[in-house]
DNA sequence: AGGTAAATATACCGCACAGTATTTATATTT
DNA sequence: AAATATAAATACTGTGCGGTATATTTACCT
């Protein structure tokens, strides 16, 4: 049962996560936070060290929520295939999935703590990685259960696609359209159903 | 022939694009600023209204570079085939084109700018929208010289085209790995030879 | 219910921020 | 070379920053 102050050690990375991931390390001032939590500076530093560690547990929130999100699709019942497909309708709506997060928070925080706060961009590049990780132990199984084929080594393929995925989500971040998501998606669907699909 | 002070504002906006490039507009700050320029408050201010300003024209020199060098791809010797080829080997080499400005501007600004600055953010949207569009007029010429077929409009297939090699240059940047841009780059070359190419 | 420890609020610190008014230096013109 | 106009340097302002020491409140235990 969680003690008064680990309730409100959630609360603060809960509410303080989408607000890191729109502005920015460096965007986001503590006054923010004490304004949208309405704690005051007592009770942030009393449950966090100081901003980096904030911002770390803000970002890792995020990046929780998405993996497990993706894990869900990955993980759903059916075959390698059908895993695939899962995921890639996933993105269809991926604006909405992390618009209460405040978008992407790979590619935020990505680009944005790539200079300003580096231990934050090596969090963004290794979730990265871990995904691409997960979408290639699919592209094996679909391999070995004689599902698909492939021309590249399952990472690879899983490196591709999730390049491609990460190409729409930019394009909508940057031009507030999500047909982007729609298109590149629609793409995908039809480069796996020919060209991967046995 | 450049008076004192135009020279003097060439010279800041070239040393500040790169900075602003990197850091985002609210991590730039005016003594960061004057530092790496070696002059004073009195002297940026005396070139520029305000730091909204400085980093708008940092930004269009970025943007500008940029433009011109897809530009001379775009409209270099040769066939359509040709002209996407020597984009696509652009590419190939973004990561060191875009190293002295600190980065690809479209993507960093279009991501830092998204919720820090709106009048920057929907320029780095413009600027993605203006690049579309080339590539989509050089779909267009191919289309009517019987050089290619695509199945859907040139702007589309601009659109899915610019999509991937942005998800490349994100990817390049968020994990810090060219590869991204290498084998993105084969796959659209492949992709052209096999797909749209008559 | 009272005492104690944990959690939050308050008040404050030194510093860096964007921006400005004024002074000094540099060109240009006559 | 003197006068004038322009450009850059200096010195300063008020504000908001991240962070901290202390006071106060809240929750828990007996």
């Amino acid at each position: 049962m969680p003690g008064k102050a680990e309730k409100t050690t959630a609360f603060i990375i809960k509410t303080v996560a989408p607000i890191f991931n729109k502005y920015g390390y460096v965007g986001t001032s503590m006054s923010k936070l004490t304004e949208a939590t309405g704690l005051t500076k007592g009770a942030l530093y009393g449950n966090f060290e100081n901003k980096d560690s904030l911002a770390m547990a803000a970002f890792e929130y995020n990046r929780n929520r998405l993996i497990y999100a993706i894990d869900e699709k990955l993980n759903s019942k059916g075959t390698s295939l059908q895993k695939l497909f899962s995921l890639t309708n996933f993105y269809k709506h991926y604006d909405e999935f992390t618009k209460d997060m405040g978008g992407c928070p790979i590619l935020n925080v990505g680009v944005d703590a790539k200079y300003n706060n580096p231990h934050l961009a090596s969090a963004a590049k290794e979730t990265a990685k871990t995904i691409e990780g997960k979408i290639a132990l699919v592209l094996e199984n679909g391999i070995n259960n004689n599902e698909i084929h492939i021309p590249i080594t399952p990472l690879q393929f899983a490196k591709q696609l999730y390049t491609m995925l990460q190409g729409a989500v930019a394009m909508a971040t940057i031009t507030g359209d999500r047909k982007y998501l729609l298109n590149t998606v629609a793409y995908l669907d039809q480069l796996v159903n020919k060209e991967i699909k046995k």
